[in-house]
DNA sequence: AAAAAAT
């Protein structure tokens, strides 16, 4: 066992850990710290769940105690592969570097470009980033990336598999080649085993045990039923949750769509559920989950967005609603159970049209789950063909709150046929549609004018010229001066600002 | 097949 004193970290540092309740530090935390602090690249294997996180933050903070930020040039720089991720690690930095001089920011999608923008004028010593948005500022010259000394990539694999290889292959180029590198991956494919070659420097390859195998933490249960109909899956996902005793639980599905509806479903049963996915907004996604962290609320229904590495402690129950498409995401998912040595349970709804992806879960997992019975005659149960298809044709006038077919008392629990389905199809369509009311021809207007006002000014590196840029290369032929337009003669500030000089300019 | 991420 190493105690986080042990491991030569400074004493503001270790002050924080302290306040934390943590005295020994996981196995990853003792072999990548002493290593980090030296200043050497470390190739992390290791899976969510093992203390990397702090692995990497740790480190980060005391090296960069001596010295400042320099406006738009972080000093550090951590890349996550989702939202959540990213903001995780945020949190982790603020703790850990309480006390201490250092200022953070969070670039993530979603949210306002301003109060990143804020943050980057005034100088930050660590930017905390997905790719996308990182990216997006440098384009709009809001960031020098030319004073990294520490660049993390967190979650590399996971990454591989959201096609952001090229955005950090690129981000690898915008940083000096003497920067630390600290890079994690819970595994190593071809291609991230190449990014590392190129990146990397005679780095300390630090495998973390994987936190303890699925096998012996998480009790395994598949609910096999005779039916595919979405409506006998949410009667038997109701009656897997109604059985257990569940302080908090996990309901994944496949598709954001089933996401909303599922978690509809459970609410109207009384249920405390809230969805969460890509297509919400970011501040509900993060309300949503701040409040299952807090206890507040019972039941995540989610995508895979909350499959990996959302660090969730304690939760009590997964409910596979769907088997989902690759083996590895059911590992990912019942991951979110049973960990730190607690125990869980996961259950995987399962029906005829399973088959195939059943056999190369069990095929990965080695071993058969117990299978539930349950007592329920789902051949009586069947979701009526959606409502209201045929009508609108006919006349407009009578979609909306207008129910001409009488709930049927036949079945015992009136899951009515369209207030489930139709409205959650509804709210989710709604933002996303522009109105036909408004104006988009005017809109296509702002949008290049102010890009092309942000992009055509001389911040980028030659040769690392994006090909959005080259595009705002070509329009600038067409010469529009310096007016800005589309902000009825005010002109935001950010675009007024003078352009930052290269070092090399100097 | 689906989800994630920049707008």
């Amino acid at each position: 066992m190493t105690e986080f004193s042990d491991l030569g970290l400074s004493p503001a540092t270790l002050a924080a850990v302290a306040e934390t309740g943590y005295t020994t530090a996981t196995p990853i935390q003792a072999a990548a710290i002493p290593v980090a602090l030296q200043g050497r690249d470390v190739l992390g294997i290791a899976q969510t769940g093992t203390g990397k996180t702090a692995a990497f933050t740790l480190p980060m903070i005391d090296r960069l105690a001596a010295g400042r930020a320099r406006a738009r040039m972080p000093r550090a720089l951590v890349i996550a592969p989702t939202r959540e991720l990213a903001d995780q690690v945020a949190s982790s930095f603020e703790k850990y570097a309480k006390g201490q001089k250092l200022t953070w920011a969070l670039l993530i999608g979603g949210v306002s470009f301003s109060d990143q923008e804020l943050k980057l004028d005034r100088g930050v010593d660590v930017l905390i980033a997905t790719p996308g948005r990182l990216l997006d500022h440098f384009e709009r010259g809001k960031l020098l990336l030319t004073g990294v000394q520490i660049m993390v990539v967190d979650e590399a694999d996971r990454m591989l598999d959201m096609g952001f290889i090229p955005d950090i292959e690129r981000i690898f180029k915008l940083t000096p080649p003497k920067r630390q590198t600290l890079f994690f991956s819970a595994t190593m494919p071809p291609e991230i085993t190449r990014l590392t070659k190129q990146f990397l420097k005679d780095p300390e390859r630090i495998e973390a045990a994987r936190p303890a195998t699925t096998a012996e933490t998480i009790a395994q249960h598949l609910a096999r039923i005779p039916s595919a109909d979405p409506k006998a899956k949410r009667t038997a996902l109701r009656a897997l949750i109604e059985r257990s005793d569940i302080n908090n639980g996990i309901v994944f599905c496949n598709r954001k769509s089933e996401v909303d509806i599922v978690a509809k479903s459970l609410k109207k049963h009384g249920l405390d559920a809230a969805p969460i996915h890509g297509d919400l907004d970011q501040s509900t996604r993060m309300r949503t989950l701040e409040s299952f962290r807090k206890g507040e609320l019972k039941l995540l229904v989610a995508s895979d967005v909350a499959a990996r590495g959302l660090d969730i402690p304690a939760v009590s129950h997964v409910f596979n609603y769907d088997v989902p498409h690759h083996a590895d995401d059911y590992v990912h998912r019942i991951g979110r159970t049973g960990r730190a040595g607690r125990t869980g349970e996961a259950f995987m709804i399962v029906t005829p049209a399973d088959s195939k992806n059943l056999d190369k879960v069990l095929k990965l997992i080695g071993k058969t789950p117990d299978e539930v019975t349950f007592d329920i005659d789902f051949s009586t149960i069947k979701d009526e063909p959606r409502p209201g298809r045929g009508r609108e044709k006919g006349g407009r006038g009578r979609e909306r709150g207008v129910r001409d077919r009488a709930p049927r008392g036949r079945r015992p629990e009136a899951e009515a046929e369209t207030p489930v389905e139709a409205p959650v199809a509804a709210e989710a369509e709604a933002p996303a549609r522009p109105r036909r009311d408004a104006k988009p021809r005017e809109r296509r207007e702002i949008e290049p004018t102010t890009r092309r006002e942000a992009e055509s000014r001389p911040v980028q590196p030659r040769g690392e010229r994006p090909a959005r840029a080259d595009r705002g290369e070509r329009r600038r032929d067409r010469d529009d001066g310096d007016r800005v337009v589309g902000f009825g003669g005010e002109t935001p500030a950010f675009l007024l600002r003078p352009a930052i000089t290269r070092p090399d300019d100097e």
